[in-house]
DNA sequence: AAATCTTACAACCGCGATGTT
DNA sequence: GAACATCGCGGTTGTAAGATT
């Protein structure tokens, strides 16, 4: 399937906004509002493509922008949650009011990644390069080993009404999280885990078994054992409509009811520590 | 003072996701 | 379901301004 450019690409302005164009769209965006970028250049006399035009206006022109320097606050909600979500500048932004992820971007890019080299912490994975080098610590067993299960945590002998009623709802503490096990229909358990690593950052990771696109039968339902294909982080205080998903890459080859993270380490992502790489964060929701 | 290098950040580009026909 | 349109994201580039030689 063809892509057709965005814009004509002859009879565009290019490169920096002059404060002409700049006032025409903020005069326009004012008076009509966002959206249909690609119409919006024409309706507004600008001589520029709508995602320029996009952009110029969620980076630079939106009046509820911030600007100024990072604050030491900014800055440490901005390593914490690099640590937790790598490279993924919106959602980043979406914590920081007033920022945009741009900014952050090229913020991360001049200012933290340097920070961080200088005290001897590699920026990608936030550990001590030093560190970096215990490879072989894997190897002699002397690094924590932290499982993750996806067995469940239900006693399959439920014996009493009020069992059955508390079914739903199971809390436990693995490792430090608080983790609360919930039944879902058609999904046999779906395992809440409520991260303590950055409290102030209101994340909930939530672990669940992989989603059932083929016929959930009965036969699958009793398997004790099911594929560890979903893994995913959302806001613990709100929801919202807006989603950012990035699903991985197929993760259903491999199948556990106890998940050694040690044993996928060369797969090589690091979440909370848990080095883990079945990662979906399909319902990463922020307000 | 001029040339060169470095830094900061605005803007561009390609691509995947999603919506529409 | 295919084809196409649009949006939004993340990586990269271009360039102005400041620092250094």
């Amino acid at each position: 399937m063809g892509r057709s450019p965005c814009c004509e690409k002859e009879h565009m302005n290019k490169g920096a906004w002059t404060k002409e164009e700049d006032e025409r769209l903020v005069s326009y965006i004012k008076s009509h509002g966002e959206g249909c970028w690609r119409s919006l250049p024409r309706a507004a006399g600008l001589l520029r493509c709508g995602k320029s035009c996009r952009l110029r206006w969620i980076n630079y022109l939106r009046p509820d922008l911030k600007r100024g320097n990072f604050t030491h606050d900014e800055d440490e909600v901005i390593i914490k949650l690099h640590s937790l979500l790598g490279n993924k500048w919106s959602l980043i932004a979406a914590r920081l009011p007033g920022r945009t992820d741009n900014e952050i971007k090229n913020y991360w890019n001049t200012h933290i990644k340097r920070k961080l080299l200088s005290k001897g912490i590699d920026p990608n994975t936030h550990r001590s390069i030093n560190a970096a080098k215990d490879h072989d610590l894997k190897k002699t067993g002397d690094q924590v080993v932290k499982d993750v299960s996806f067995g469940s945590l239900f006693d399959k002998t439920e014996k009493s009404e009020e069992q059955k009623q508390n079914k739903n709802q199971k809390q436990n503490l693995i490792n430090g999280f608080v983790c609360k096990e919930e039944r879902v229909e058609r999904h046999p358990v779906v395992v809440v885990v409520q991260e303590k690593i950055c409290p102030e950052l209101n994340l909930e990771l939530r672990i669940s078994p992989p989603w059932q696109n083929k016929n959930y039968d009965d036969q699958t339902r009793e398997r004790s054992t099911y594929t560890p294909s979903h893994l995913y982080v959302e806001n613990g205080m709100e929801s919202s409509s807006d989603t950012a998903k990035c699903q991985t890459e197929d993760s259903s080859s491999i199948s556990h009811s106890s998940l050694d993270i040690s044993s996928i380490s060369s797969l090589g992502y690091d979440f909370l520590g848990l080095n883990t790489r079945f990662m979906d964060f399909r319902s990463f929701e922020m307000n």
